[in-house]
DNA sequence: TGCGTTTCTCAGGAAAATCACAGATTTCCG
DNA sequence: CGGAAATCTGTGATTTTCCTGAGAAACGCA
C-alpha cells in the first residue's frame, strides 16, 4: 500500500494518509491502561485512527477486523507472549509493521531478530516523539516499493533528516545530541505554532520524567546556540505561552 | 529472465525487480516455523514476495503454482530428503536457483556437487546478511550473466565487491575478516542512514548469537582501524542512536 | 597436532550527554 | 522607574554511552 504525504491537516502539519485519503490505522496493544490511553491520545493527535487492546486475544481479534496499517505491541502481555501474538498477527496481516514496546533491561534477549524484518522497538519508558517518529518511519517504509523517502523536514534554510539524523542550516552541518535532535524535530514538525513547555516536556521527554521543568528552557538554550548562533533567529519565545520555530525570513 | 536493478526503494536502497517491474518471488522451505518466519520477515523487507512451506510435499506444491524466482531449501526436512525435493522442484522449474540451508557439521561434499550447478548454500546458524547476499547473487546470476558490475558497492572512495569479497579505499586494497566484511557490507548497503546496534546485530550476526551487544562496538572499532585509519573518517557514531557510513567528502 | 587467525568477553577509562542549581538577564506592568 | 515574574545560561556533578587493550576460546588449515 502506498501512503502519501499531504500538508492539509488542520494544524498545517505534514501527515500520512492512505491511498484513498482515509487516515492511517494503528492498533495499540498494552495491558496498562495508562499506556494505551497515553499512546492513543498522542497518535490520534497525529491524525491517525486508533484502536487499542489490553491482551493478546483482543489484539488478534481486533486486528482481524480493524486491519491496521501498523501495530504497537507490548512484549509483556498477561495472556500470551509477545512473540506468540506476533505470529498470530502475521497470519492475518503478513506485512503489517510492528513497533515493540519493551522494558529497558529486557531488551537484548527476546528482541533478537525482530528489527531485521523491518520492525522496530522502543524501550519503556519512552518519549512520545520517539514512538511517533518510529511509527511514521515504519508506516512510510511499509508502503509500496517505489516512493522516495520523505524523511527530511525543512523550515526556512534549516533542514533535519530523520534517517541520517543530520541537521544543517544554510548548508552548514550542525551536530546535535539525541535530546536536542528530538526537541528540534518536534519544533520543526510544528512550525509557526506555539508549543508550551508542558507540551514539549510531554512529547520529547519520557513519560516518567521526574525532573525540573526548566530542562526545556535549558535545551532551547542549547538549540539556539547551535541553530541560531550569529544568524537571524528562528526559535522564538512567546513569554507566558511557549516557543515556536519559523523561517528567519518572516 | 533478466532482473533489473533500481534504486527507487523507499529506503533508497538498490533492489532487484523482475523484467515486468513486479517483485522477485522467493520460496522458503524449512520445517522450523521460527526459521521460516525469520527469513520471511527479512526477505520481505528486501521488497521480495515470499511464500513458505514446512515440508517437501508443500514445497513442491507451492512451487508449482507460485513459480518462484529462487528457493531457500533446508536440507533436513521431515518427509523427504533435500535431494528428493530438489529433484521434484527441478522437474517443474528447471532453472530456478536454490540456496541450501544445512547444518554446520553436515557432509559438505554432498553439497559441493550440488552447488556446481550455480546453486549455493549457507550453514545454520546463518546471519541474515549472508542469506540475503547469497540470494541476491543467485537471482542476479540466474537472470543475465553479464551484469557483474552490480555486485560492487561504492560509497565515496570506498568499494566493496560482493562477488570477490574485495574491499579497497582510494584504490588501496584492504583485508577484512568475514565478520568485518559483512558488517561493512551492511553499512554500505545503507549509506547515510543511522543503523542501531540492535539492527546491526540482528542482520550481521547469526540468529542464535547470545553474546554481548558490544561486539558491534568492537567490530566498528576494527573496521575503523582498517577503513578510516589516518584518512578522513567515513564511519560515524550517532551517540544514543547508532552508526552510519557516508562519503568522506560530506 | 600445532600454529596463526578470528571471534568474542571483560573491564578500565575516556568522552559525551543530561540535568540540577542558582545567579544573571529580560520582559512586563503599574 | 522599580519590582516581580519569566526566561536564560554558566558551572559542575552524575550518569550514560562508547572505545579499546588484553587475553581466552574457537576455528581453520597445513
Amino acid at each position: 500500500m502506498v501512503f502519501t504525504m499531504t500538508t492539509t491537516s488542520p494544524q498545517g502539519r505534514t501527515e500520512l494518509l492512505r491511498p484513498d485519503g482515509s487516515p492511517v490505522r494503528v492498533l495499540v496493544v498494552d495491558d496498562e491502561l495508562s499506556i494505551t490511553e497515553l499512546l492513543s491520545m498522542a497518535l490520534r493527535y497525529e491524525g491517525w485512527q486508533i484502536r487499542s487492546a489490553g491482551d493478546g486475544q483482543g489484539a488478534v481479534q481486533t486486528a482481524r477486523e480493524f486491519r491496521p496499517d501498523a501495530v504497537v505491541l507490548d512484549m509483556m502481555l498477561p495472556d500470551m507472549d509477545g512473540l506468540a501474538v506476533l505470529g498470530r498477527l502475521r497470519r492475518d496481516l503478513p506485512d503489517v509493521p510492528v513497533l515493540f514496546l519493551t522494558a529497558k533491561d529486557a531488551v537484548e534477549d527476546r528482541i533478537a531478530g525482530l528489527t531485521a524484518g523491518g520492525d522496530d522497538y522502543v524501550t519503556k519508558p519512552f518519549s512520545l516523539e520517539e514512538v511517533v517518529a518510529r511509527l511514521r518511519g515504519l508506516i512510510r517504509r511499509s508502503g509500496a516499493a517505489d516512493r522516495r523517502s520523505d524523511s527530511v523536514l525543512v523550515v526556512g534554510d534549516l533542514t533535519l533528516d530523520e534517517d541520517s539524523h543530520e541537521v544543517s542550516r544554510a548548508g552548514e552541518g550542525i551536530h546535535l545530541t539525541a535530546t536536542e535532535f528530538e526537541l528540534l524535530r518536534f519544533l520543526m514538525r510544528n512550525p509557526r505554532r506555539v508549543l508550551s513547555k508542558a507540551q514539549i516536556l510531554d512529547r520529547v521527554w519520557s513519560y516518567d520524567f521526574g525532573g525540573q521543568a526548566n530542562v526545556v528552557e535549558l535545551y532551547i538554550s542549547y538549540l539556539r546556540r547551535k541553530i541560531d548562533a550569529g544568524r537571524e533567529p528562528m526559535i522564538h519565545t512567546r513569554r507566558g505561552a511557549g516557543y515556536l520555530i519559523k523561517p528567519a525570513a518572516s
